[in-house]
DNA sequence: ATGGTTTTATGATCCTAATCATAAAAAAGT
DNA sequence: ACTTTTTTATGATTAGGATCATAAAACCAT
């Protein structure tokens, strides 16, 4: 999102995080801006019963957690380290004052908001009023065309999701998710190959 | 959001609709900035078999359908009005030249996007793990902070929305709003004088 | 190679909210 | 005032996904 020489300049650092590690909690004061240098980075919630929501899933250059910084709001949701990760973090006001200083970024970052809600607004459609297959096939959908922008409808897509993510993405469980798939699979939606999906 | 002097200045027009008419519908392109002058507009989602869900309701000095006015992509939803309503219409391109010559202007939609975000993360993760009860819950204290903002926690709040509304706004159906508010006055968290639900 | 963990898989059972049916009360329209 | 529509209400039944239980396959660390 923000190039490197941008983020050096402006005083940000790199911080490493182990699988499993929390950026930040929900409910917590947003001091940075935060952007994936590597790795894998998961915003979620969990109810009284451990169940997991997640919101978004972020890698290599996606920023997450900025609209606290826009707003005066606690985090909505954890920030968790999939994978052993490296992330840029930059003060908020730092943050603020590169937004100040150029328009075009500051753009940027409304235009990506303006996307993330777009992203919200179906999935929270989704989940509800459409049935499990459906959401999945959204679900699917959204990421072939979010993690690799210039990949034609057609080609297929190797989802890097495992089923238990695809439920906690969709608010299923993950034997529906396994079974849906296997529908789905059926009526030639798309098709498993070792264990892995593609769309 | 914006005054009505920048507004009409900016070549904004009052345009009116009937109850139930639609302003546009999801699917189609975005061309003018919204703003409600008085009444009442709702964005929505109908499924196959005809069911709603409500991604928000806008009331006197709201905006609403200005996301994809700042990246590429359709409406998520229709704009339907609730009640008779007057609404603000200003062209895309006269919005942008607006918010690019008032940077505090661009801030507040930024924070405004960012506030939106928000919401739909909680009601996401809330409709995705909630039970029906907890749903509904949220779905009015986000009301009641947000309608009237100086309104204390204390303070009991009248809730203008049907059950059928509030069904539509968590993904439930009227019967179960029905009883789970029932239930919920039971329990205290909230009561009911000639129908009308407080808060 | 070995042991431990994660992921996928599948059958059986349960439970909760959806669905169906019906009606009374209230509000709106003529 | 009277009809029509909307909203609230309540009981009975159903169905679909959650839950529970168990296990095999794949992956990972040492």
């Amino acid at each position: 999102m923000i190039d490197y020489t941008s983020l050096l300049n402006s005083g940000a650092v790199l911080k490493k995080y182990k699988r499993g590690e929390f950026l930040f909690r929900e409910g917590s004061i947003a001091r940075y801006y935060y952007q994936v240098y590597q790795g894998e980075i998961k915003m979620n919630n969990y109810n009284q019963e451990g169940k997991e929501y997640i919101q978004g899933i972020f890698t290599k250059e996606k920023s997450f957690g900025e609209p606290p910084l826009f707003a005066d709001f606690k985090y909505p949701a954890n920030a968790e380290a999939i994978i052993d990760s490296e992330v840029w973090q930059l003060p908020k006001e730092k943050f603020l004052k590169l937004l100040e200083e150029n328009p075009g970024i500051h753009h940027k970052f409304t235009s990506t908001l303006a996307l993330r809600l777009y992203y919200k607004a179906i999935m929270v459609s989704e989940i509800s009023t459409q049935e499990p297959e459906h959401r999945i096939l959204r679900i699917l959908d959204y990421f072939k065309k979010n993690n690799d922008p210039n990949m034609k409808e057609s080609n297929t897509y190797k989802v890097e999701l495992t089923r238990q993510q695809l439920a906690d993405l969709t608010g299923l469980r993950v034997e529906t998710v396994i079974r849906s798939i296997k529908k789905l699979e059926q009526k030639g939606e798309l098709f498993i190959k070792n264990r892995k999906v593609y769309r």
